[in-house]
DNA sequence: TCTAAAGTCTCCACCAACCGGAGGGTCAAG
DNA sequence: CTTGACCCTCCGGTTGGTGGAGACTTTAGA
């Protein structure tokens, strides 16, 4: 399969197939015309790290999960592990987007937003937090 | 002041300082020697950049802020649009992690984490969502 | 007065995770 | 035989800085 093909199958744009090739995700082989020839396994890697990346997980954990995945005498332990340390990840973003919500939604209810200077938004970034 | 000095008031890294200077946000006078020299409107502006960065707006936006700060013929609303917009981005970046997390810990809980091979987090990343 | 430490300067490179475009080769259809 | 759709590599840019090299200045202490 060429690249075209395959992007289409992983739901995945050509240049981040390319990308990962270079950064040694997958390794397709070469056709003498110098076109990428992709296998089903490449296509099952490609669909795995798509997913992967759409649930957060950086490119070094998914490089991890992918050895992980394709190692048939692995420990289920090491792949919850990479997953739990993700998932505190996200709940410290989280709580961090939260906390940002709070003070945000509130600076704009007391913002009346009409054609005045005055404004509580601004006098609160002035101040040190 | 010296930037050294400036850093520790605004509480920001001297790096920070130069690279907010750098594009453009800031305009320190130089001494004779080179140095940057800062006034109190200039620690005043990185206080204020800092709290906006904190609440997660970008540097174009912090740059329409401070703007808007340095006006004193503002209107508000105009304050309030960016706000509310930034809000509307945290608003989605949350409920994007929240449907990460809850993905997430289901796969968690269903996996045994034991030192067998079988794993429903990486049976999961297989599958095309 | 000399020296060492601390502070400052510029410039360059690097991080994540790609995306866009230039400039060129290849392939299939009409 | 040409046109258009693919494909290739290489380079630069994105966001918001951080780290370090190498050089200069200032300050404090002996």
């Amino acid at each position: 399969m060429n690249i075209g093909e395959v992007a289409k199958m992983a739901e995945l744009p050509i240049k981040t197939i390319r990308y990962y090739e270079e950064i040694g995700l997958i390794k397709p082989k070469r056709s003498t015309n110098g076109y990428r020839i992709f296998r089903e396994s490449d296509v099952h890697k490609l669909t795995f790290l798509g997913r992967a990346r759409s649930l957060g997980f950086s490119i070094e954990d998914c490089r991890a999960l992918l050895q992980l995945y394709e190692n048939a005498t692995r420990s289920s332990a090491d792949v919850k592990k990479i997953a739990q340390e993700h998932l505190a990840c996200i709940e410290a973003k989280i709580k961090e987007l939260q906390a940002m919500r709070s003070t945000l939604s509130h600076l704009i209810e007391a913002c009346s937003g009409d054609d005045r200077p005055n404004c509580p938004i601004l006098s609160d970034l002035a101040t040190l937090s």
